[in-house]
RNA sequence: GCCGGUGUAGCUCAGCUGGUAGAGCAGCGGUUUUGUAAACCGAAGGUCGGGGGUUCGAACCCCUCCACCGGCACCA
């Protein structure tokens, strides 16, 4: 008989018959870990116990103490265990697919009621009855037209689909536990009871198009999650109330922020609070911008679509513009605009003006770019995604061997936003030539080498993403982590020969010939609405004392204090600091809590004592404790606070 | 845009099988002059998202539109 030698983690290699399971391994080497065994890693892919092995290989035994395997399992057998549940209360729902995912797994169903928010709980309940009956899992190997045809007499379109888009070198698998039968590649457990009963929760329910194509049928999704334990679920559950907490707009309601409603769809109306928070962002990356190297441009809102036809936007994005008509009374024509989506056609027309030198470059020109796009009503989502929006844009207009030493200079640049922002860790997605692409192979090679080299140089690890760039050049993508561990997309850099050839841009080169200049899109916030909304979540509302829209309440305990009051508030402003007043018939108690509540860092609370001695007593934002001390020190310590990352004395 | 849900006072939310809308907080008036996360009393506050319909009668039932929420799709 053929055997297989298997390695194990420590480097011992023994030999079994060919078609031995892991099962029969862990076995073989002791009790306690056939016990124990779940899973195993064969050559690092993941394999069921009860599948042979017919092939030498490396084997790892995985047991409840392998978290990826046994996460992976648990949440694999749930979305089968679910759908098993489903289809007992429901004999007529069709099972589609239903796939791990983080922190859990879905499962997608065709039935034509939808499920209500109750039904989760008799689904839950069913489940706990299928974990509690412990049925052992059996899988077996079909050939495809047998698969084919069980699902066709059953009437299921969505499995036949499946197991036609199975690669023809890989086995069709089903898989059971009591009499419930599914597609499935696997691995599983080996019986239902393996799960933990009491570590899932279904979610939510929601709509979801098969294959993700929204031209094909809706289905119903049910989301579930899971973990190891109870305790592990709770932990989610408390990260998901702590987001909750965290949410944008509530606190915007809360901290007097913005509002937004039913008249503009989409589009933010900032408060006075909110607007203050917006403008430091701004004025600090102003700063930032011209101290790297950049001039700023402001280019009109309102334009010709000619520009977007020439620009290509016309042609491919006109259903999420915002389009101006102008019928004037004696006009001929009428006048079709749209409102810029963007601001890199007009940086266009601003760079043309005028013969540009090969002196001329690298240019760096950046535009707080106002622009409104209207995207899909289902996409909305508070100031997070909107219609109306603010990108800090730039575009650098530079030759090709520019490129490498302008990528590396913005990655610097992004770095030390990100840092002074308290966001201490970014990762770096590098986007390369996809199939549908404009340019020779020559100048993509030379492009993606220069942007490689450029990250290289930064030391910064990045992440590949093959075939992912835009069809005229490589892309840099920059997400960032925030406080509680949720990833977002913001800054962006690309290359673009395209748009300069599309809207002849030129330069003169140094041996007098009329050169195309390359077109660098970057972006470090991405839009200040979206960046304000992720700040508020990252610092639960408790904004960096520079950026606070409210950095200092001056708070009376007796009304006899209201012209020192004053007079505080005033010194406070004329040292640039953000203060308000209040003077109202109030308790301390009430206004403590009040602008605790509103998030304002600093509390200055004046009684009769600090009116006679010309002190005042801070009281910071969740702190308990408070100090006194005298005015002018009070003055001079909160400006030196109040200065900007960039503005500080260590700052060069 | 698609699926599902939601829309009642400034905010948070009650309101039964259809019988003319209610609380807390905020705001307003008064009392209180207060020492670090909610003082007390009082009066007021509503096109029940918009429009249409059914009904003797609609916050409640039906149709339709809008917005928001959760997903999906989209995100130049």
């Amino acid at each position: 008989m053929a055997s297989v030698t298997l390695t194990f983690p420590d480097g011992n290699a023994r030999d079994y018959d060919a078609g031995v399971t892991p099962a029969a391994v862990a076995a073989s080497i002791s009790k306690s870990l056939e016990k124990k065994a779940i899973s195993a890693m064969l050559d690092g892919r993941h394999v069921d116990l009860q599948w042979p092995i017919e092939h030498d290989g490396a084997i790892a035994i995985n047991t409840m103490q392998d978290d990826d395997a046994a996460l992976e399992l648990i949440r694999h057998d749930l979305a089968h265990i679910m759908a098993r549940a489903v289809q007992e209360i429901w004999p007529d729902v069709r099972a589609t697919i239903g796939p791990v995912i983080e922190n859990g797994w879905y499962y997608d169903f065709d039935r034509a009621e939808p499920f209500t928010p109750e039904d989760l709980g008799l689904i839950e309940a069913r489940m706990r009855e299928i974990i509690a009956a412990r049925d052992p899992v059996r899988t077996e190997i079909w050939l495809r037209d047998r698969a084919v045809a069980h699902y066709e007499d059953r009437g299921n379109p969505f499995k036949v689909e499946l197991i036609q888009a199975i690669p023809g070198d890989e086995p069709v698998r089903m898989y059971w536990h009591g009499d419930w039968q599914d597609l499935c590649r696997g691995p599983h457990l080996a019986h239902t009871g393996q799960v933990p009963a009491d570590a899932f929760r279904l979610m939510s329910v929601a709509g979801a198009y098969w294959r993700g194509d929204s031209s094909r049928p809706m289905l119903q999704r049910i989301y579930g999650v899971a973990f190891k334990d109870r305790k592990a679920l709770d932990a989610h559950l408390t990260m998901l109330e702590e987001a909750a907490r965290r949410d944008h707009r509530k606190l915007g309601r809360e901290m007097d922020l913005f509002h937004m409603q039913e008249e503009a769809p989409g589009q933010v109306f900032w408060h006075p609070n909110g607007w203050n928070i917006y403008v430091a962002l701004q004025d600090y990356m102003r700063r930032k911008q011209r101290a790297a190297g950049y001039v700023e441009v402001n280019t009109p809102q309102v334009v010709d679509r000619r520009l977007w036809e020439a620009s290509g936007h016309w042609d491919k994005y006109q259903e999420h513009m915002f389009i101006v008509e102008v019928d004037e009374e004696h006009a001929r024509e009428k006048a079709v605009n749209a409102l810029k989506p963007m601001n890199c056609p007009c940086h266009v027309q601003v760079y043309n003006q005028g013969l540009k030198s090969y002196r001329d470059l690298p240019l760096r020109m950046a535009e707080f770019g106002s622009c409104n796009r209207y995207e899909p009503s289902g996409a909305l989502h508070g100031i997070m995604r909107v219609r109306g929006f603010t990108q800090d844009d730039a575009h650098i207009f530079c030759t090709e061997d520019q490129i490498e030493g302008e990528c590396a200079r913005f990655i610097d640049m992004l770095a030390s936003v990100y840092a002074d922002l308290g966001f201490d860790r970014f990762d770096i997605k590098f986007s390369t030539r996809p199939e549908k692409r404009v340019g020779t192979e020559e100048s993509w090679d030379y492009v993606e080498n220069a942007l490689e080299s450029a990250i290289a140089a930064t030391g910064h690890p990045f992440e590949l993403d093959l075939g992912e760039g835009a069809f005229y050049g490589p892309k840099l993508d920059f997400k960032l982590t925030d406080a509680i561990g949720r990833e977002w997309q913001l800054g962006t850099f690309q290359v673009d020969p395209n748009l300069p050839e599309r809207l002849g841009a030129t330069y003169v080169a140094a041996d007098g010939s009329k050169r195309r200049p390359y077109m660098l899109h970057r972006a470090i916030l991405g839009s200040f609405e979206r960046f304000i909304g992720i700040l508020i979540e990252n610092y639960e509302g408790k904004l960096p004392f520079w950026l606070a829209p409210r950095q200092v309440v001056v708070a009376s305990i007796v009304s006899g204090a209201d012209a020192y009051v004053a007079e505080v508030v005033a010194a406070l402003r004329a040292a640039g600091l953000r203060a308000e007043a209040d003077t109202r018939n109030e308790k301390i108690n009430y206004k403590i809590r009040e602008h605790s509540v509103g998030k304002v860092p600093v509390i200055l609370a004046i009684g009769q004592r600090e009116v006679d001695e010309r002190s005042v007593t801070l009281r910071r934002l969740g702190d308990r404790a408070t100090e006194s001390l005298p005015l002018a020190d009070a003055l001079k310590q909160l400006r030196i606070e109040a200065l900007a990352p960039d503005q500080r004395p260590s700052a060069a």
